[in-house]
DNA sequence: TAAGAAAACTTAATCGATTTAGTCGCTTAA
DNA sequence: TTAAGCGACTAAATCGATTAAGTTTTCTTA
């Protein structure tokens, strides 16, 4: 096992200053040509590499941004992260990323965590728990310490920090409205309780879209179900009872496991997707994709959100104090991914 | 903004020396009583935390792990993630995610930066190029300088580091062999070229549950399409062809896509799963789970391997030099998940 | 030829923390 | 009376790098 190269050691081993080796890789002008060559010549071989971390203490830098999530194992979060990492490496920033698991507690923990040096500002999705407690200080805390923060997805008001969000609402009504041009009428809901920003926001894009087209909406055609993030078998009942007891021609669904059993009751019923039915889901992913039939989708973006969030904490990073407090909220637009489950709209 | 406390500002604003705080704080009995409750009451109260960076370089100890895989886009590696994350937080380490993108330059890249200084480990899985080039002198060099690096799922042979892998040979055996207790005698896989070790592991189980049951192998009955990771429009053609080509009362694929779409041909040819064919696949995700008809799957849990890899590493990383040169291989445990896509086994 | 300038280095401070090796005043025992 | 001992601190080294300031040595040039 071979230590690792430092300055000291390359100074002592061609006995020069420490301050001589650090100039001469860094092409002083200050250090004789002759010298300048011997070092780097000595520093290629044996493979130097600068000691991050005491790049990071001095500079008070370390070129790395802390993303918090509630879940990983979600593929709109997973796409984030792609997009963040990838906007991340083109710029050398690391990513260093922890998991709240949608608990408060260990938000706050994580935060501390890497606010205490590791990172130089966080890109964050608020957890449900922080969201319904309403406590912000850990993030006020951070801002506070001159640490920039980008909210994507889960966000909330009131708070000091860029926000990058889907244009929820735009999204459902570009869904619904692809339903009502291809002939349904009579379409039906599954969203979530109104306190889940996105159920909220998606439902009165469905509302928007039934309103453009002077379709009269029915609160009976409206199921709110209380996790959006998963699919309980109570849920389960729900959606069965929901599409069984109404006559829809359409439905329209927040999220991909919803459609998903939405699709599968349908099936049951005996109905046919798109001709007697139309099926539209919130959130292009490998379930819509794959489904049989395959899910027309409203396509999130989850890598350009991932992007543009690193890409604005990043600017903020390396332009500090251009503009003071002045924070933005960018909005990443939807597209609508059109599939097996509707029908084609008929230009005439 | 207020700037972020340091030993040197108690010291100053309490007009004692900076080793007096620090000391104060690790409640060194050197310090008074006294004077200890005063420092540690102005710390609580400005909630002081000591900079990690700094720790870090004095202690020469970064607390966390590296963590480098092909791609977090695909359901099983963010399992294994959350995994690592679950074991390294209950451990007080960080992790730092870097993706490869299976690309060789960048899994070398990304190793040497966090090689410096960033980590005190890696976990990874390497590139399917990197497998493919055989060069890893990469991982020599971190291994050479110390580090201790634990492999998952894609290992490679011939480096000093343990490893946690699925047992695929098994698993696949599980799979088929279920497939053909439940009464399938012509079985087809769909599976990978050989180079891709988990495709070839995976077929040597599935010969391994036919020769248990004494049916006799058929190369017509294995196809091999070249790439693993994705679905081309070429690979399912193959797929279509496969099916439609043999008459077949079963299929084991060595991933949820291939059998997505086998099931999808299986239904446009008019044959019912399970009852003309049975479907199992490797990998229990959210196509296998929510599929119509749901498949039955081998599931690989990934978090469970995630957490493994983990705490080897973390082991390795708290005692070192305890045993040396001893790299272990562990195994993770395969289950089968029955679902709608086979028939039930009739024990008599 | 001596002073000033330029070239080529080295010293030392710094980032924020820990820790070993002092220092200083006071008590106590010989 | 005086050295040893102890309590309660401070100074300084250290981790690995950067950089402003200082020091030699050599080269110009009046």
């Amino acid at each position: 096992m071979k230590r690792k190269l430092t300055l000291k050691s390359i100074a002592k081993e061609l006995g020069v200053s420490i301050s001589t080796v650090s100039k001469a890789l860094r092409d002083s002008p200050e250090i004789s040509e002759e010298t300048r060559e011997k070092i780097k010549a000595y520093a290629k071989l044996y493979n130097y590499k600068p000691n991050n971390i005491a790049l990071s203490l001095k500079n008070r830098k370390t070129n790395t941004i802390g993303v918090i999530i509630p879940q990983i194992v979600h593929h709109f979060f997973t796409t984030v992260i792609y997009g963040i990492e990838q906007e991340a490496r083109e710029n050398n920033y690391n990513v260093i990323i922890c998991l709240s698991n949608n608990a408060f507690d260990k938000e706050v923990l994580n935060m501390e965590l890497l606010a205490n040096g590791s990172t130089d500002g966080f890109i964050l999705s608020v957890s449900k728990e922080t969201m319904m407690k309403e406590d912000y200080h850990h993030l006020n805390e951070v801002i506070d310490q001159g640490m920039p923060v980008v909210m994507f997805d889960r966000v909330v008001e009131g708070i000091q920090c860029d926000r990058v969000l889907i244009d929820d609402k735009a999204g459902a009504k570009k869904g619904v409205s692809h339903m009502i041009r291809s002939g349904c009428r009579k379409i039906g809901i599954i969203t979530s309780e109104d306190y889940v920003s996105v159920g909220r926001l998606r439902t009165e894009g469905y509302l928007d879209a039934l309103d453009d087209f002077g379709i009269k909406a029915d609160d009976s055609l409206i199921l709110k179900l209380d996790n959006i993030d998963d699919l309980s078998d109570k849920s389960k009942k729900r959606i069965e009872d929901f599409i069984t007891n109404n006559d829809l021609d359409g439905v329209f669904t927040v999220n991909e496991l919803f459609a998903v059993h939405a699709s599968r009751v349908i099936n049951a019923l005996g109905k046919k997707i798109p001709d007697d039915i139309s099926l539209v889901c919130f959130t292009d992913g490998q379930l819509s994709e794959h489904a049989v039939p395959s899910l027309t989708a409203v396509s999130q973006h989850g890598e350009e959100m991932g992007r543009k969030a690193a890409s604005i904490l990043i600017n903020k990073l390396e332009n500090p104090e251009e503009e003071e407090e002045e924070y933005t909220t960018a909005f990443i637009e939807t597209s609508l991914v059109e599939r097996e489950s509707t029908k084609e709209v008929i230009r005439r």
